[in-house]
DNA sequence: CTAAACCCTGTAGTGTACTTCAGGGTTTAG
DNA sequence: CTAAACCCTGAAGTACACTACAGGGTTTAG
């Protein structure tokens, strides 16, 4: 009843046809049920799907990465170690990123306050700082 | 005196020579002196540089956006209102991202911890919450 | 009922970010 | 002094993630 043609995903979710249809080759989401003449009809939630997809590509996880999150779901036997693993594991990558950029920002916020002051130009302290850290002499 | 072949940065920096050439090519590093001969020779603070951008990439942003990040340093007048405007742009898709990466947190404790004792499968709520979100009707 | 708007498949092309290769000089350890 | 290990340039090749195109069927608004 409430179904969806390929056209009006992409719409809803911000991305072009040939987009869902890639997604849909590289298994990101399920083949949906189609017409009797070969059309896509996809349930809402597809939107969804496609727009976590994108989100979490805008924060450096590759499709199959993205992938793998998204298999933590569909997988068989919820909490089978394996899996519970692979989330913690996925955790652990989140809060590096997390401290990166919560270094980064850190940063940022330096070269909008402290720094209008000063005549200096070529010293401004900035980004020097996000640059330092895991700076292991070798 | 203390400068080091492109051989030597690129181990420290855990990339490979090429990949430093090709930064210097896209103006991601500053080109070097060179030796008689035409060896490039580095400042050990390349060495930093490298690692930002790669960490930085890691976070979803395009070589051309670090290129961004990484102006707002080099650039003469270090507080005129445009850097000031760039530099609050970055905060604000840094915050967007954090956002993001919480809510992905999130959504795999949930994982990790509540979803471990049903013998449930298929509705596991998992990466739904993840998928929530940014959820207008259009 | 027909023309615009959509949908299909399959293949080829694009942009980004490297990586490899060809062909050739330079440094350095033994 | 020479062979392995490095360095150089320029051009071509690769992986990933789309994007466009060719050629053709389907839906739908007027």
């Amino acid at each position: 009843m409430e179904s969806l043609t390929i056209g009006k995903v992409a719409k809803k979710a911000g991305v072009r046809v040939e987009t869902v249809r890639f997604y849909e080759k590289e298994g990101l989401i399920a083949a949906p049920p189609r017409s009797p003449s070969g059309y896509r009809h996809y349930p809402p939630s597809t939107v969804r799907r496609i727009r976590f997809i994108r989100r979490t590509k805008g924060l450096g996880f590759t499709l199959r990465e993205i992938g793998e999150l998204l298999q933590l779901r569909t997988e068989p036997g919820c909490t089978c170690s394996e899996v519970q693993e692979r989330a913690r594991a996925k955790i652990l990558d989140i809060e590096t990123k997390l401290r990166d950029l919560r270094q980064m920002r850190r940063a940022l916020r330096n070269l909008v306050t402290d720094c209008h002051g000063t005549g200096l130009t070529a010293d401004c302290p900035i980004l020097e700082e996000l640059e330092r850290k895991n700076d292991d002499e070798a």
